[in-house]
Order: structure tokens, then sequence, then C-alpha cells
RNA sequence: GCGCCCAUAGCUCAGCCGGAUAGAGCAGCGGAUUUCUAAUCCGCAGGUCGGGGGUUCGAGUCCCUCUGGGCGUGCCA
């Protein structure tokens, strides 16, 4: 039974003949803010007596005896300006646990309406290596389609790859003149991999030469500006002589700023130049960029060569980054991406001209919306496709085959502009009946605040991100397994298999409990933490819930079987633990209200804590009593379950021992 | 310039649609282990929720404004 969702229909139908809309109110029913609030509280009374001109504790007292609780709340009590406080009876808790026990959905309700998403997610580019951007959309994208799916509607996950556009350009480029042929035979993606890079740099190089003079101008404009406004004599006014030396504190700071850009501009030239070999291939290849961008053009306009080349690359490609979600255990039932849409793009174009929704600007075929500067170009001036054009292309694909009720995009929040204008000019296509929701995350940032790079300054292989966690995670696994007082348990295989599942939980973890629409520091110290609200102190609450059972030496399957007996609350810690269970579907309805996979994190985070206080407390395989033994087997059991799952639906595995 | 986002304990962050005395973790201090995993638990200390104004019975949360920071901003994705 989902609590919760029961007292709200109680209350729902005391409210009747009092309000006309009371569905606002049933939502300020919500948990307790403390304990000796009760268990759960209700909220309206004070926005209901508003509206009924009369005093909220007589409003309150009277719902609250309408509302029938009895057989529900040991305790139903108005306090304070008009709260009601609710406090439920035991046999309640112990009914809900038990029937959630032979759920499997562990007591979270099936839906009336199933609804069906499409959810976009992880789209990374297939021709250079995942990186450290990649993370956020991956997990938060996979967390979200496992927890929809939970609750009971129909997901269709599409990874939007990135393999069209101008990084395969570069590659096809590398491979025309760089090619190792021995290596590319022997390792095509290694091979691959270091042609996109050297392009990548080439061309790097090129721009940093092109945007020397810039930087140069900007700082010494900035410097001279700085240098006005400190030598301005101050002004007479005091509120105006602080704004003055504010102004030129800025301008200082801009100024420095500029200057470490340019300085850092020319270090990074000097590193380059350092290499003879490097500037030599520079000085051939001296319109790299504008011969990467003539491949992606051929390309796309059908070259039997790129063509060939491309179809050549991409398995090599595909296999490469899913290899990572093979790690992650992230998996697709889609990977339509923007190749798949490009014969279709002339078309989209076409029908919104058709429907008089386009207007020609510059010579570019633009849309243009209300309450946006810019239009949205769909068109260039020299006849190419954007993004945009894909992304319009790709509405009108998925409304057809899918008929879904929303489509969610999982994607950084830089591109927020991007979706609102997107999500506009769909609805004025025609596509206004499927609701289209950006799922904007943060930026994931290093100590210094600033997005997380390498020490030199390169973006972080996602690869390379998984290994070190695996890799801290083995030394902890190790450091505990030695120190055990019997003597170390595991093989150094079993060591190395629970250093991946917990490595790679902490790395997934760390990213989901976070509110995803803020950047958050990255730090291995803190993702690997012991205690805390981490990954491994979920897996720990796991494992001794299994040691547990291994003591007692009772399995799951025959304790479920056995007499029945109802779970007992007598001990604060059992209710407590009790309680956190029976919330679990709140906890499920919490994370998909926004779409937040955080909600669950807290929630488990919660569950785990009481656990281990009723470790701490109550006696289980030396219960009093055989009857309080096998109450609190139960309560284990459920525990175990309900982590077990809330991790599964984050992505996340568990050990049974570590 | 315009637009969007952010500012909460020393640090990293929660805080749901406005609700009672703003919460965690880390770091600090003090306790607990002959006991089912101490990868743990219990306690102490730590706050002008960036400043100011407003709306409300009630504001960290909503509105206005100022300051500081981030991001985006017509032919990249």
């Amino acid at each position: 039974m989902d609590i919760l969702g029961e007292l709200r229909e109680r209350f729902r139908t005391a409210l009747a003949g009092l309000t006309d809309s009371p569905n606002p109110l049933l939502e300020m029913i919500r948990p307790a803010a403390e304990p000796k609030f009760g268990d759960y509280q209700a909220n309206f009374a004070m926005s209901l007596a508003k509206q009924l001109g009369r005093p909220p504790r007589d409003v309150a007292a009277d719902v609250a005896a309408r509302a029938r609780l009895d057989d529900l709340c040991q305790q139903v009590e108005v306090a304070g300006p008009g709260f009601i406080n609710l406090r439920l009876r035991s046999e309640v808790l112990a009914t809900t646990l038990a029937a959630a026990l032979v759920d499997p959905f562990l007591g979270v309700p099936r839906p009336a309406a199933p609804r069906t998403f499409v959810i976009d997610f992880s789209a990374p580019n297939v021709a250079k290596p995942m990186h450290v951007g990649h993370i956020r959309s991956t997990v938060i994208g996979d967390a979200l389609c496992r927890l929809l799916r939970f609750r009971g509607d129909r997901v269709v996950s599409d990874n939007h790859l990135g393999d069209w556009g101008t990084q395969f350009g570069m590659v096809i480029y590398g491979y025309k003149h760089f090619r190792r042929p021995d290596e590319y035979a022997a390792n095509p993606v290694a091979e691959l991999s270091r042609l996109y890079r050297l392009v990548h740099s080439l061309i790097g190089y090129h721009e940093l030469v092109a945007e020397l003079p810039t930087l140069k101008q900007t700082a010494d404009d900035r410097s001279a500006a700085a240098r006005r406004l400190a030598d301005q004599p101050p002004a007479s006014d005091k509120a105006e002589a602080k704004k003055q030396a504010a102004a030129a504190q800025k301008a200082l700071r801009q100024a420095e700023e500029a200057a470490k850009a340019l300085t850092e501009a020319c270090e990074k030239r000097a590193s380059f130049e350092s290499r003879p070999d490097q500037v030599a291939l520079a000085a051939q290849h001296a319109s790299i960029g504008q011969a990467v961008l003539d491949e992606v053009v051929r390309l796309h306009a059908g070259d039997a060569e790129n063509l060939r080349l491309w179809r050549e690359f991409m398995p090599h490609c595909l296999r490469e980054i899913h290899a990572i979600y093979e790690r992650l255990g992230v998996t697709f039932d889609e990977e339509l991406g923007e190749s798949f849409y490009h014969g279709q793009l002339a078309d989209v174009v076409a029908d919104m001209e058709a429907r008089g929704l386009t207007r020609e600007s510059d010579g570019a075929m633009c849309v243009f919306l209300e309450g946006f500067d810019a239009p949205m170009i769909i068109r260039k001036r020299d006849g190419a496709f954007l993004y945009a054009t894909t992304d319009l292309a790709t509405i009108r694909y998925r409304v057809e085959r899918w008929k879904p009720d929303a489509i969610l995009y999982v994607v950084d929040h830089r591109q927020a502009e991007h979706f609102d204008k997107l999500f506009a000019a769909a609805r004025l296509w025609g596509y206004g009946g499927v609701a289209l929701h950006h799922i904007a995350f943060g930026t994931v940032l290093g100590k210094d605040g600033k997005p997380y790079k390498t020490r030199s300054g390169d973006t972080v292989g996602l690869e390379g991100l998984i290994d070190e966690g695996v890799r801290k995670a083995f030394a902890v696994v190790q450091e505990n397994d030695d120190r055990k007082p019997d003597g170390s348990e595991f093989t150094a295989e079993q060591r190395a298999q629970i250093a991946e599942t917990v490595g790679v939980a902490a790395l997934k973890y760390a990213d989901l409990s976070q509110n995803r629409t803020s950047d958050y520091e990255f730090s291995y110290e803190k993702m690997l933490a012991l205690d805390g609200n981490t990954a491994a102190y979920m897996q720990y609450s796991y494992a001794r819930v299994r040691g547990i059972f291994r003591k007692a030496g009772v399995d799951s399957a025959t304790l479920l079987a056995g007499a029945s007996g109802s779970i007992q609350c007598e001990q604060p810690a059992e209710r407590a633990l009790a309680l956190a269970l029976a919330r679990f579907p709140e906890a499920i309805a919490e994370s998909l209200a926004d779409f937040r996979p955080n909600q669950l994190t807290v929630y488990l985070y919660d569950l785990t804590r009481k656990f281990s206080s009723f470790f701490e407390a109550c006696p289980v395989v030396r219960a009093e009593s055989d009857e309080l033994r096998r109450s609190r087997l139960l309560l284990c059991e459920l525990t175990g379950r309900v982590v077990e799952k809330g991790l599964e639906l984050l992505g996340i595995r568990v050990v049974d021992k570590m």
C-alpha cells in the first residue's frame, strides 16, 4: 500500500464540499518535518481556513474528524496554527510491509494509464573518445529510463549519436594524410583515435595562432582600461567613490584574466612549436580546418570514397563506445544517430517552407519565433543543414514512429536556449501534442571550480576516469579485507570484482546524488568515501543484510515461505526502519516528479542510515524470541530488497560481501 | 547589450508546490567494539540562507532591486 496515497484519498473525501480544487491541498500532506510531529502532517488547514473565512484550528479539527483515520492512525492531533499531525498505527506499517514483501514492485502502485516516453541521452560523438562531459547525460538518462519502466511506463531509450559531423571529417582527413597502415590493421580504434587527436591538435594550433593577435589586443585594452580607472581621482560622493573602487577592482581582475589567457596561449604555442615534426606538419597542412570541413561536405554529398571510409570506421567507433556502456551497465533500445536523419533534412525544410513557417534572411532559411531575438536557422546560406534541422527531423520521426506522450532530452544546461527554440518551432510545426522536456544538468567541475580537466588542460577521458575509480576502490577493498579480524576472506579475483562494482558505483552515485541542475565538484576522495551519502555506504548496508542471513543460516525464500507472523515495531529503531521501508513508493514518485534521481539517493541514504541504527540497536540472529527474530529478519529482507532495487534503478549493482 | 542559471555551516552539498526550531557528509572535538561486517553507531560544536525592500497568518523557497559568479547569445553541436 502507498500510505501517503491512502491518506490523501481519505482527506479527499473529507474535503468534499469544502473546496472545488482539493488537489493542491492534498499535495500539502507530507512526511512530518520532525519525528515529534508524528509520521505525516497535513498543512492545508491554514490555507483552506483563509478561503472559508474560519479559524484554521477549527477547520483542521473538523477535516481531520471527517477523514475517518482511526484505522490508519493511532494519533491525530491539531498543533500550532493548524497543522494536522498524524501517527500511524504499527499494524498499518506491519501490513504494508507484509504486502511489499510479496510484491515484485515492493509496494509501488501501478499507473492507471501507462505513458510512453522517448528518452534521448548520452549522445556522444562517436569519432572521438568519450570524456567526462558524457557521464552525466549517460548516467542520469539511464536512471530515468529504469525509474520510468519500474513505475510501469513504456520507455524508448535512444542514443542520438553524433556520427555525421565535423569529427568524422577530421578522422577522414587524418586517414587520408597521416595513417599508419600497420597500426590501423593491428588496432583500428587506437589508430583512429590517434588520427582524430592529431588533426584536432593541428587545427587547434592554427586557430591558436590566428587568435593570438585578438588575445593580445584584448589584454592591452583591458590593461589600459584598468589603469585608467585606477588613476581616476576619487569622487567626492562616498557611494560614488565606492562604486568607482569596485569598478576599478573588476577592471583589474579582467585585465589579469586577459593577461593570463594570453600567457597561456603563448605557452601552448611554444609547447606545440617545441616539436619540429609538429611544426612541419602544421606548415604542410596550413588550411586543414577548411579541408576538414570540405571532407564533411563531400561525405554529406554522397562522395563514394568518404562514404566508404565512414562505413568502415563506424563499427570500430561503435565498438569503442559500447565497451564503455557495457562497463557502465547502460543499454539503449535505439541508436539512431544524426546520419540516420540526413536524408530527411531537405524535406523538413521544404515542409516547413510549404506551411509558411520560414523566412529567408541573409540567404539562410530561418524560423522566426516569438520571444526570441535570433531566429532558428534550419538551412545555412551555403545550403548545409544544422543540428536544429536534425533535431526537428528527429522529433517528427519519433512522434510518428512511437507516438510518445513525452520526449525527454537529457542534455547539458548550456543548450537550454536551443531547446526552448526547438520546442517552440516544433509546436509551430504542429507537434504540440507531445510533451517536450529538456532535462538539463550542470557541469562537472575540477577542484579549481572550472570544468574538470587534466593538469595539462585536456579533457578527461571517460575510460580513464572509470579505471582510476576502480583502482582507488581496489585499494580500499584491499585495505579493509587485510584488516579483517579473522584474516582476509577474498581472493585477488574477488577483490578485483568487488572493486569494479564498487568503483563504477561510486562514480555513478556521486553524479546521481547531486541535484542535476547544479554544477558539482568532482572528487575521487568524496565519491569513494566509506561513509556519508555514497554508493559504498549503500552497498555495505546490503552486504550487512546478506551477512545476517548467512549468520542466521536462513535464506530469503524459506523465510518468506515460513509461518506467518507480523513485523513488530516496538523498538524506536525498528519503527523508524519500518516507516522508511513503507515510504519507498513516495521516493519513486518524488524522483520522477521532476526527473531528479537525487531524490531517490536521498531516500536510500535515509533508509540505510536507519538500517545501520537498527543494526546497532536490535540484535537479529540473537533476538530474544523466535517471533522477534523472524520479525527482524523480515525487516532485513525487505531492506535488502529495497536497497537492491533502489540501486538497480540508479544503474548500480550490489555485492553480497565486501 | 540582452537572456538564462547560481549564491545556504570552514569545505562539498540537500532542502519537494511557501509551513513549525534550516539539514547531511567531510574536516574538528568527545564517546561506543569479548556481539549479525567498526567500510559502523551515538553525541558535541559550527548559520544574519550574498545585501536591501516587498507579498503572506507564515519566505532559504514567490516578486522587485543591488552585489558577486557562471553560462548562452544569426549560419558549431
